[in-house]
DNA sequence: TGTAGAAGCGGACCCCGGGTCCGCATTCTA
DNA sequence: TAGAATGCGGACCCGGGGTCCGCTTCTACA
């Protein structure tokens, strides 16, 4: 299989135009107000080398939010409890969400990138498609909830990017009263732990 | 007060524009493949007066909107229930969404030009704040509810134009299961005709 | 180690869309 | 009807995403 290896120089650049957008995109004050032309500079490097390694501005983004997603994803895929495989869903969902909260809480601009990118809706993203699965997945197995699949996109556009960002940003809501106003919110929706009176 | 009365070729031509983006964003594919240029050429105008008219893309955007809206504020406002005002919040909150819901399949390109205008957040826009307000208001005589203002955010979200333009393009989701499946979802949620066991 | 040629580099360049500007036309006021 | 005020319009500017191609650097093979 004739897929020769890299070049040195190709990964080293690559590698510098990751950092140097990951630390940009990280101090900025908006996604937007972080330009191509930036990034290759502050990577030491040519606008040509940027777009050859990711495309677009858009490949660029979807790289840097893919590694950051990582371990989120691995902690669903394969943790353990109650974000991990074999959790019942009762306690799986809010914790899913949750995880996503905080996730859009700590990488707040990168994730406003990607979803505000341009023509590109959130919803054609690969990872949503997954997140949007595995959750109308666990929804299916609860009583008395309606149509899962739409369910699933609603408690999904409960954490969206912008949201979390207005919520955060310009209501100054602390991270951990977001955190309970979600887990509330999941929980009426689903119907768990309100104490049956 | 020297308000002076406004040229009659100025509201001739202000209109001019406003029919023209109207028809434009109608049949257009993506609103972001209309232009300023193509507005102000269907018009039989040149930029400079269309920008005079509308202060930048935004603001032509807002005003379009804003129009379109009127007729559901107005019913809101004043009209009769479920929708109007004297309507108990456990009708009037399904109604509204769905309301919402319904305004924006019909106004498809211009709410998706609206909501993801540029840097703008959607939850900076005049009108999200009234309807975020009258939601949480009507929230906060429910029983058994979280938090209502991210309640009231949740539910908003889950009619975003996005979301509405994915599902009814992308999924193919036909307008009355999609009008049923929010429906269901909104009760599920404040919890009203599940009947208790 | 030398060398051929592929792979990659970089920044000048192009394109396109939003927004501005100013000489000219139109409309209001006296 | 003269003059001022208001508005018109399209040439123009700017800035950002994306491309191109002559040159450099690395790798494979001897």
């Amino acid at each position: 299989m004739p897929e020769r290896r890299a070049r040195k120089d190709a990964v080293r650049n690559r590698a510098a135009v990751f950092a140097a957008a990951d630390t940009l995109f990280t101090d900025c004050e908006s996604p937007d107000d972080v330009t191509m032309a930036d990034i290759a500079a502050a990577a030491g490097v040519g606008k040509g080398t940027l777009f050859r390694a990711f495309g677009d501005r858009a490949g660029l983004i979807r790289a840097l939010y893919a590694a950051r997603l990582e371990p989120v994803e691995e902690a669903v895929e394969a943790g353990p409890p109650p974000l991990g495989p074999g959790t019942p869903p009762l306690q799986r969902v809010p914790a899913l969400l949750d995880a996503l909260l905080c996730f859009k809480l700590d990488n707040r601009h990168l994730a406003l990138a990607l979803e505000g990118s341009g023509s590109g809706s959130p919803y054609r993203a690969a990872h949503y498609e997954r997140w949007h699965t595995l959750l109308r997945t666990m929804l299916e197995g609860l009583p008395g909830l309606p149509d899962s699949g739409f369910a699933a996109h609603a408690l999904l556009a409960a954490v969206r990017a912008d949201l979390v960002e207005h919520l955060a940003g310009e209501e100054r809501v602390p991270r951990e009263v977001m955190r309970s106003q979600l887990a509330d919110c999941t929980a009426a929706f689903i119907g768990s732990p309100r104490d049956p009176e």
